[in-house]
DNA sequence: TGCTTGACAGAAG
DNA sequence: CCTTCTGCCAAGC
């Protein structure tokens, strides 16, 4: 009996990859989602930080909007100031404490389901 | 083989 | 509002 009842097999990494830049690929531009939602869209809940890992590392991430995936509290990723530049460039006003406005530009994958 | 490190989430102080 | 801690899980060292 494996102790590690929710860790990915190799071939399910793949997936989740394939899933998480498909996902972000679609994101309307002036619109934002989450790391939790992609996960969840995915089929992993609680691999959100997996999706921030696929985004930083995988090259193909490169051509996808990546700026548009931001974190649920919709604060950019630290250490990489152009998202927030690249997003006020497509019309996503962010708050006086530097966060994005979620209630206004979030986006959920539903015509996916 | 085992401890540390995150493009996270959520709660706590 | 900001920092820190815990839970999470794959990757690095």
């Amino acid at each position: 009996m494996k102790d590690y009842a929710d860790s990915m097999s190799p071939e399910q990494a793949r997936l989740f990859h394939d899933d998480v830049l498909n996902i972000v690929s679609q994101i309307p531009r002036g619109q934002v989602t989450t790391y939790g939602i992609i996960a969840a869209w995915a089929g992993w809940p609680s691999h959100s930080r997996m999706v921030g890992r696929v985004l930083r590392y995988s090259p193909e991430a490169a051509t996808l909007p990546c700026h548009r995936v931001v974190n649920k509290e919709g604060r950019t990723a630290p250490g990489w100031s152009l998202q927030r530049t690249l997003l006020e460039a497509e019309g996503v006003m962010f708050k006086a404490n530097g966060h994005v406005d979620m209630q206004q530009y979030l986006w959920e994958p539903e015509e996916m389901k």
